[in-house]
DNA sequence: TCTATTGTAATGGTTAAACCATTACATATA
DNA sequence: TATATGTAATGGTTTAACCATTACAATAGA
């Protein structure tokens, strides 16, 4: 029914204030806040006390402390950032497994595949195709670029997943993605035939929802998924 | 390439220091941390800066700092609550309408259901149906026991989401549910009617998981989903 | 006049010592 | 034995001082 009464601590009463004001849209992104010993006066509270709340906000990912004259605490506006740092850390103790994220990437993945082909602009698709060429460049040139053809598939599928215009799709596409990756880079073989099937299933995506076909769309989407799960899966990742 | 090379600044050492021995596993859950007056001295620094540190590291939900006599910070290990917490504020932050919340939690119910229909014992399966015994309770009991149904209801998507053992799932569900319950509360008419047809659905749902029919339990969530988005639409809400 | 150097003041980072508020546990009392 | 009370441990807060970094202005040199 009830939780139970905090006791008032000061400094979380000075989080909850200046987070409602950044939530809210009273700050915003790249707004700076008094320095802390004008701070400190405003709130009438103590610098240390003030520094604690300055902490957890930075934790947060809310603001961001610069030192130096004209320094102080800028206001950053809430990103993915601390999703993904979280569920970073969740991993990292073993709370999440390669498959529990393959998993739930399967479904969002075709998800996302599907709603982009029915929403997709032309703005969009030319977007898509232009990240598709820089791709197969990156690809051509040989192994030294392999790392940016990567960076550039993550890039696609973030793209993709703007085009659904659905901020929760794509937050929680980008944090999955961002974590994905980094087993990617532990675990996949970076050999070219593996690429260039990568590269070519992203084409087929991308035809697929030029063609405004959601089904296959998915399909695509969900098999490129469970393919490079189980390459993965083969290379001994629990 | 680089990230900026960040100053060294004390409290973030300290911070590093205690997550990686949580994470590793040398500090476990229930552990406690000496007093702040000794941690400082362990660490040669100051007892403020310390406690910066301490915040980050509760904030982070590593550890729960209690006072009094015996009291001080508990490691509470790494948990889904701060993806949950931080998915929160997203939501919030990007003003993620009722459209954009339904539209992944038809895709997020409906995995959902179709893996618990894989997975569920027979454990989990009595757990469902005490809850759904204890909701149709409610709703029997009349008007003012509507809220406790209304909170059954979402604690029984919750533990539909539990039995698929996927912690994605689970604190993903978790936070959608909660937000969207926010629309449900102001949005939903308390009618009588509209209550029985979301039990129904709900008893329906756990009875496909039961038969483990995957594909039946993922097309009742996603209906069920769909029309009661429908309903609060109709509502008039953007 | 333009550029490079130097100075300086603003601002976050850290320390130290003191006192307050809360609470588990021991002790005393009915 | 059970309840009330005392007490010491522990986090919460304040204050005042000093250090480290940095944007910007003043200065010097070409």
């Amino acid at each position: 029914m009830f939780r139970k009464a905090k006791q008032n601590r000061i400094f979380q009463d000075v989080v909850e204030q200046i987070q409602e004001a950044i939530v809210s849209g009273k700050l915003k992104a790249g707004d700076q806040l008094p320095p802390e010993r004008e701070l400190k006066e405003l709130f009438t509270i103590s610098r240390g006390t003030l520094r604690e709340a300055l902490r957890v906000l930075e934790q947060k990912g809310l603001i961001e402390i610069r030192t130096g004259v004209a320094g102080g605490s800028i206001v950053k506006g809430v990103s993915t950032q601390q999703v993904s740092e979280s569920l970073d850390l969740l991993i990292r103790y073993k709370k999440v497994s390669l498959q529990n994220l393959a998993e739930f990437r399967i479904g969002l993945e075709g998800d996302v595949a599907a709603h982009a082909a029915e929403r997709a602009t032309a703005d969009d698709i030319a977007r898509l195709r232009g990240l598709i060429a820089k791709a197969a460049a990156y690809l051509d040139k040989g192994r030294e670029h392999w790392d940016s053809f990567i960076r550039t598939d993550e890039e696609i599928h973030l793209a993709i997943a703007e085009t659904t215009h659905n901020p929760l799709f794509i937050s929680v596409l980008a944090t999955i993605s961002h974590n994905i990756h980094t087993y990617y880079e532990s675990y996949l073989p970076m050999e070219e035939p593996l690429l260039r099937e990568n590269h070519q299933d992203i084409v087929n995506l991308v035809t697929a929802i030029e063609s405004r076909r959601p089904d296959e769309a998915r399909t695509i989407a969900q098999d490129h998924v469970r393919r490079f799960s189980a390459h993965m899966e083969q290379q001994g990742v629990r």
